[in-house]
DNA sequence: CAAAAAGATTGCTCTACCGCAATGTTTTAC
DNA sequence: GTAAAACATTGCGGTAGAGCAATCTTTTTG
């Protein structure tokens, strides 16, 4: 297993070396450069992955054509659509590398087996399952009740690495907005 | 324990009636008044609540004075905030009644322990937690994606309960517009 | 390194939704 | 059962952000 995935185990669950020996085996090393896609709308998802280098968006694709990013994952993140591996139906949404991206994949029913059977790995899920509950309820809020300089001066608090590595038009999607509204906010912002 | 939480559990879990008798002991039945609250903004919240019959909302108020309404549970479900009774910090949202209402309440550390020591109960917080991702999944793309008229087409298809049993200013305060654009709205459907 | 492609900026116009105000309707409370 | 309060509707005007087009800048690719 690669290391940062075992400090990642480690550092929720407090498992030792041996146990986390036995559950790197579940875990298969896959590269991917940028702009290609994990998943796409209409497949259903095969696997959780763990961000081990680089970064992956989930985003679905409206009527209208328009891209709506909903989740981004840098280092040390799983990222997968849970609906689809959840329901087992296919996704509406699509999982792409923003960057050249080293992930490590373990497939759907080796983790759910997992979750069962390995305490470790029922922690992780709970903790994965948590932290995306304390996020979107955030989002939701933020979405809901803040306009889009507001939105925008929340993730320059919060997450600035997003813009030091991604373009504008992935933030705009994420908050929200268009490519221009988001120009025109940080042309404002510099006043 | 209430026959509505039981049967939710055995649902859920198979769980038999002694195991289900022995959880019995956590749960304290509450009643409440329409328009009472159970959690303010700033307090830590302290139970998870089940509600047994009525209904209940998840709701914050933005620095400009408006209610946003993230979450309206009825019948057989659990409602908290469960970020601050996760994070253990104070709540930014409020849970009200919106009907008289009697809930099942489990204290925040009893529902832990049990998350860790029964099975049951884990698998329960599993459903919750994951249920709450997919439907927030759905809310954060529609909340993006769509304009109001879709979104309300969305409820009416999805919770056409919310439309008989509650007043169109919470309805407005969940799709995240003014009453006054939901009564356009409305009077635009008819057409 | 040069050509091409992708991304960013900005003026202009347009639209969805907001927000007040005035009026009508339903619900609540004594 | 009736008065008061809360809720719903609709006209009117205002605003945030969308979307197109033209231009400029950065990144990618051979």
């Amino acid at each position: 297993m690669h290391s940062t995935l075992k400090s990642y185990f480690h550092e929720i669950t407090g498992a030792g070396e041996e146990k986390l020996a036995a559950l790197a085996q579940y875990f298969v090393e896959k590269h991917v450069k940028k702009n290609e896609w994990l998943l796409r709308e209409g497949e259903v998802c095969k696997c959780n992955y763990f961000v081990a280098a680089g970064c992956l968006r989930l985003y679905s694709v409206n009527p209208a054509g328009i891209e709506n990013t909903r989740y981004i994952a840098f280092e040390k993140k799983f990222a997968t659509s849970f609906t689809s591996l959840i329901t087992g139906q296919p996704s509406m949404e699509y999982i792409q590398s923003l960057e050249d991206t080293t992930v490590l994949a373990i497939a759907r029913q080796d983790f759910f087996d997992l979750v069962e059977r390995e305490p470790a790995v029922n922690k992780v899920y709970r903790h994965i399952l948590e932290s995306a509950y304390i996020t979107t309820q955030k989002r939701i809020y933020d979405l809901q009740g803040a306009d889009s300089l507001h939105r925008l001066k929340w993730l320059l608090a919060q997450q600035p690495r997003v813009f030091e590595r991604l373009p504008g038009k992935i933030i705009a999607s994420y908050l929200g907005i268009t490519p221009y509204t988001l120009s025109r906010l940080k042309a404002d912002l510099k006043k």
